[in-house]
DNA sequence: AGCACGCCGACT
DNA sequence: GTCGGCGTGCTC
């Protein structure tokens, strides 16, 4: 007899260890490592657990295990090297692997209990004394659902919860936990014929039936005609319902009809949802002698690095090189991820890929609903074959069975770092982990490398390609750099616009072209303030101005969502004095209109392109040319191709340079250098950039389109100063509801920290933002030198970490860490 | 993360 | 005297 089988099963939940479960014997043989099991944890809960390795030795006789209630599947669900990637994730990025399970996997494969609440069928009178009328309600309404669930019970009265224990306790209610599958299959109506190919009889007596209508008549000619009925040799053909209604310009009755008839049948079926139809098997892009060098340094790069930097200027073609690159590693019989930041998504990108690749291409990013999502990762799961997918940072945990290259193009976008919740990890170096995994090679793309990576490239670590030549003679714009302090001499507020700005616009739009105007800020105006006693609107949750939205008129916490009254009079000194100042991207639209009189404007910016479809729309107005200027926050910026566009005004400069941040001089390079890209991929363009500040060392080096420049310059200011490259941060928050606990801890666990790892601990500081959503906010920094083992020090930091968690200092602290933040 | 257990204030 | 607040500790 075999002896009793134990499980490692991570849970879904934020916790260090794996816990064992026992194996019951009719279960064996479908339970694997990778295998998804139902397990009970705790007192009631029930939650979708993955093994992570089966034993026979029994766990220590004090731990009371539980048997594995169910196994989902036959074959594992997630692939043996996931395991170790969630593993090395949990331990670099200092969280819990449960956590990192959480974000890999979707939703929909994660089955989870939920409380069911039925009312006792043998229920006695006695049972029911000393209740009320509003729990009489509830166990009224209970019993007209037959059985509901705590949360459609809750609808807003807090004393809901009460009221059901109490009906529990009577025994009025029976509760159960009841398994909720949230994946949903996506089924489609589709019709085929019901008439046998062939049999002329039955094609007359459908024509006699329908003989009186027109309107079915016609509606069979159509679906014969889908059907390839006449066609002997063809094979039976299903028709989706959509179709057969469209070509037969006919209605569902009218098919509903033929159905009642006998001649057709209508059902349901499920459809995948990634099915690519459109054309395929493309050929590839024709490469120039610059890509074509360049393509063949990054395979023989390859021989001798892991990852390779490839920096290419702004439309160098990048992608050109990239789908041969990816089409060589298809032809290997291998697969390809390729990563990008979240919104490039969107635009072109998908649809060059495609005409290439045809249905190999598959997409995954965070618009997808969870059921697509599961549909991926089934797909992907169950093929060896070769495939490319195009997706955000959370592909890099799709179960590949056999990665050759990984691509991460624009290497150096931050929205490659997860923030919030755990595990924080930057996704971008995810891939070179994931790629090593599978032997796979790593490609990061850029025309402003981040100065880790060009850092590690000029050091060999990383391989360097560089493809300087501009494609088909394309020019970078020239870049002026205009004062704004000369404007705004004399004036109450700076104006939004330069005289140079404003007459290079009017030049571009009177020759039929467009320009883009960049401000990162939406909303009218970032600060509402009395001007007689200086009172500024803040949030009540948050240590930040509210910012005034015009056209809903009210004033909006940028960080918690908080919606506020306009005031009319300072709620400080009672004067009807509130004035607002400074520009957002609202208030833009307005002074662009007065500006420039007649003209067409578009403005996209967060709360223009909060629908799913708001970003796509404005994108294909402004290059069809429907609109003259395009006003808006970063989004302007990311790899948009409109051709028409000759003027490109960064409005104000210095709010991208005065983040407190060392990263703040890398960020506002890369953005100028973005948003430029934009103008003039024809001769002709010009980017004026705004400044208060002219001196700064970075905007010379954007107006010189000077990487290298600012590398070496960016470089020696790290070097001074002690930050990345030249060391590893680690940030640690520590967020409480009070502001004081918050700051005695901070300092309490600094000094702890300091006890062990000495100067390398700053802080604590306060953030810029140094209250949230009512919870304070206090930093403390890590600096690691490259030399010292950063396993040892994150070993410290765990240490410290569940020590805290013990300490009754500590209580309702929570304390989060944030491993090379962006 | 839940959830149960356990110890102190405002109600019958 | 009890109901109910949420602080603390555990979950195979």
């Amino acid at each position: 007899m075999a002896s009793t089988l134990y499980a490692q099963v991570i849970v879904p939940l934020p916790m260090e260890n794996t816990f064992t479960y026992r194996v019951p014997a009719t279960l064996a043989d479908s339970i694997s490592q990778g295998s998804r099991v139902i397990i009970q944890f705790g007192a009631k809960r029930f939650y979708t657990g993955i093994v992570t390795g089966i034993s026979p030795v029994p766990p220590p006789p004090d731990v009371m295990v539980k048997d594995i209630v169910l196994s989902l599947d036959t074959t594992p669900v997630v692939r043996p090297w996931q395991i170790r990637f969630w593993e090395w994730m949990s331990s670099y990025y200092l969280c819990t692997i449960g956590e990192v399970y959480r974000a890999a996997v979707p939703a929909g494969l994660k089955i989870e209990s939920e409380t069911q609440l039925s009312v006792e069928p043998d229920m006695q009178p006695a049972m029911l004394e000393g209740l009320s009328d509003e729990d009489f309600q509830i166990l009224e309404n209970v019993r007209r659902k037959k059985r509901a669930t705590v949360r459609e019970l809750a609808g807003g009265d807090k004393d809901v919860q009460a009221r059901l224990e109490r009906l529990i306790d009577c025994g009025a209610l029976i509760v159960s936990e009841k398994l909720v599958e949230r994946y949903k299959v996506a089924n489609k109506p589709y019709v085929r014929l019901a008439i046998a190919k062939g049999d002329s009889q039955a094609v007359s007596a459908a024509f006699a039936a329908v003989a009186r209508s027109a309107r079915q008549e016609q509606t069979l000619v159509a679906l014969m005609a889908l059907s390839d009925y006449n066609r002997r040799d063809a094979p039976e053909v299903e028709v989706p319902l959509e179709v057969l209604l469209s070509r037969a310009a006919t209605d569902r009755a009218t098919v509903k009809a033929l159905e009642k008839k006998g001649l057709c049948k209508i059902y349901n079926k499920a459809i995948s949802r990634f099915s690519y139809s459109g054309p395929g098997g493309g050929s590839l892009p024709v490469l120039s002698q610059a890509q074509q060098n360049a393509l063949g340094e990054i395979h023989t790069s390859f021989r001798t690095h892991d990852v390779v930097l490839l920096h290419g200027v702004t439309s160098s073609g990048k992608t050109e090189v990239y789908i041969h690159l990816i089409d060589y590693v298809l032809h290997q019989g291998r697969q390809v991820l390729m990563l990008v930041p979240e919104i490039a998504l969107t635009t072109q990108l998908t649809t060059r890929l495609q005409r290439v690749f045809g249905a190999k291409v598959l997409i995954y990013h965070s618009k997808f609903t969870d059921s697509e999502r599961v549909e991926l990762w089934r797909t992907i799961l169950s093929t060896k074959e070769p495939l490319v997918v195009l997706g955000a940072r959370s592909a890099v945990f799709l179960p590949f069975s056999s990665l050759g290259l990984v691509i991460v193009d624009e290497e150096h976008e931050p929205s490659y770092k997860q923030y919030d919740p755990a595990p924080r990890y930057n996704g971008r170096d995810a891939a070179t982990v994931l790629a090593a995994m599978h032997g796979a090679k790593t490609l990061f793309g850029s025309a402003t490398p981040a100065v880790e990576t060009y850092y590690k490239a000029q050091s060999g670590k990383f391989g360097l390609v560089t493809l300087s030549e501009r494609y088909a003679g394309a020019q970078l714009p020239p870049m002026e750099i205009v004062d704004m302090r000369p404007l705004s001499r004399g004036l109450k507020e700076p104006p939004a616009f330069s005289t140079r700005l404003l007459e290079a616009t009017e030049k571009a739009i009177s020759a039929g072209r467009q320009a883009i105007f960049f401000l990162n800020r939406r909303g009218y105006a970032p600060v509402a303030r009395c001007s007689v006693c200086g009172f500024t609107s803040k949030c009540d949750h948050c240590d930040v101005s509210l910012t005034y939205h015009k056209r809903k008129h009210l004033l909006q916490c940028h960080y918690c969502g908080c919606e506020y009254p306009v005031p009319q009079l300072c709620p400080q000194c009672g004067e009807p004095a509130m004035e607002i100042s400074g520009y957002g991207t609202e208030r833009l639209e307005d002074e662009i209109s007065v500006a420039f009189k007649e003209r067409r404007i578009l403005r996209m910016d967060l709360d223009t392109t909060r629908n799913k479809e708001g970003y796509s729309r404005i994108i294909d107005e402004f290059s069809a040319g429907n609109a003259d200027i395009l006003v808006g926050t970063q989004m302007v910026a990311k790899g948009l191709d409109f051709g028409g566009v000759e003027v490109v005004g960064v409005l104000n400069a210095d709010a991208l340079l005065n983040i407190p941040d060392f990263r703040s001089a890398e960020r506002a390079f890369n953005m100028i250098e973005q948003v430029s890209g934009r103008a003039g991929r024809r001769a002709g363009g010009l980017v004026v950039i705004q400044t208060f500040n002219p001196r700064q060392p970075v905007l010379a080096f954007a107006a010189a389109h000077d990487y290298t420049g600012f590398y070496n310059y960016e470089l020696e200011q790290r070097r001074q100063f002690g930050y990345p490259p030249f060391c590893r941060v680690v940030n640690i928050f520590l967020k409480h509801r009070d502001a004081k606990v918050v700051a005695e801890c901070a300092t309490a666990y600094a000094a702890r920290l300091r006890a062990v790892l000495g100067d390398r601990v700053h802080g604590p500081q306060e953030p810029p933002v140094a209250r949230v959503q009512a919870m304070y906010i206090r930093r403390i920094m890590l600096k690691v030198e490259n030399k010292v083992s950063m396993a040892r020090v994150k070993e410290i930091l765990r240490q410290e970490y569940i020590s805290q968690q013990a300490s009754p200092l500590m209580r309702g602290l929570s304390l989060h860490y944030d491993v090379d933040p962006v």
